[in-house]
DNA sequence: CCCCAAATAAGATAGAATCCTATTTACGAA
DNA sequence: TTCGTAAATAGGATTCTATCTTATTTGGGG
């Protein structure tokens, strides 16, 4: 909650704008969802937002914030944070490593860099703390989904 | 299940060893677990490991799989893929940015970074498919839980 | 071979995300 | 401005993932 107001203002005229084009409805429970996330810099979840929305629509629903949020993401105006948070997913792999993530089929493959092997953690990093690890998350279409395949 | 025969016995190999050294017991359905998992490539969720590890022990429960892959994720023997996949998070900012996870409290900061703004897509990824975005994943421990602040 | 803390099975439970449906609302067109 | 309609919402029901509870079983040291 501590983003400049002109960073938040022209986010939401942006928003605004684009709902316009998209020819989304600008309900008021959409642009009090948007302004919440708009106004966080801590990647907040559906409670969090709900938290901040009730105070000025009290009888926001969940789903309101849910459908939203999904919506948005669909047409590009939010990012969903990390990789599909449906589930759990585990590795036995434990050396370094990246991902390449199918945004299709939520499929995720390993690989290793030469190039990226020698790169050290960015000073931006380390001035929010002690980095430990690091690793690369490519987002794309995988060759099976590029060629029509079903998961 | 397409990984190399001798990939997946040197890691239950190491993964015995490992166990009898961390004094965790050796049971038919760790082990088994363990070995579902090692023999994937595909950072299986608990339903699909569970689905394989059934045909060898039929009445494990999916709590079993839960349990131990807990475990061994503690233990630094398995890794869990992506960030914390307990609930949604979203993000308004739209630009290309990175990502600062803290392991101890979960809050996720956006930084930007001149030096990776010109990386291209790794030859390694774009064997799997076309990519389309990209972003650095920096885990690490934040201020604020290095001064022991609570979350 | 015995013992007991650790591990398991199976059902109960908590909580996140989605679905269902009656009601309300945004907004284009008259 | 008013009207009509498809889109959006509220609230409860539902689904599904993950964890918890408890009685039973078991690995492995002594």
């Amino acid at each position: 909650m501590t983003l400049p107001r002109e960073t938040v203002e022209a986010r939401l005229a942006a928003f605004r704008e684009a709902c316009v084009q998209k020819r989304l409805r600008l309900t008021h429970q959409r642009m009090e969802v948007f302004r919440a996330l708009a106004s966080s810099e801590e990647h907040p979840d559906v409670e969090s937002i709900h938290r901040v929305v009730r105070k000025r629509i009290p009888t926001i629903s969940p789903d309101t914030i849910y459908r939203n949020l999904k919506l948005l993401a669909e047409h590009g105006l939010v990012s969903v944070a990390g990789m599909s948070a449906d589930r759990l997913r585990f590795d036995a792999n434990m050396g370094p490593h990246h991902h390449f993530v199918c945004v299709k089929c939520g499929r995720i493959r390993d690989f290793t860099s030469r190039e990226l092997e020698h790169i050290a953690f960015p000073a931006e990093a380390r001035a929010f703390g002690a980095p430990c690890s690091m690793h690369l998350e490519v987002k794309g279409v995988c060759s099976a989904c590029q060629k029509g395949r079903k998961p």
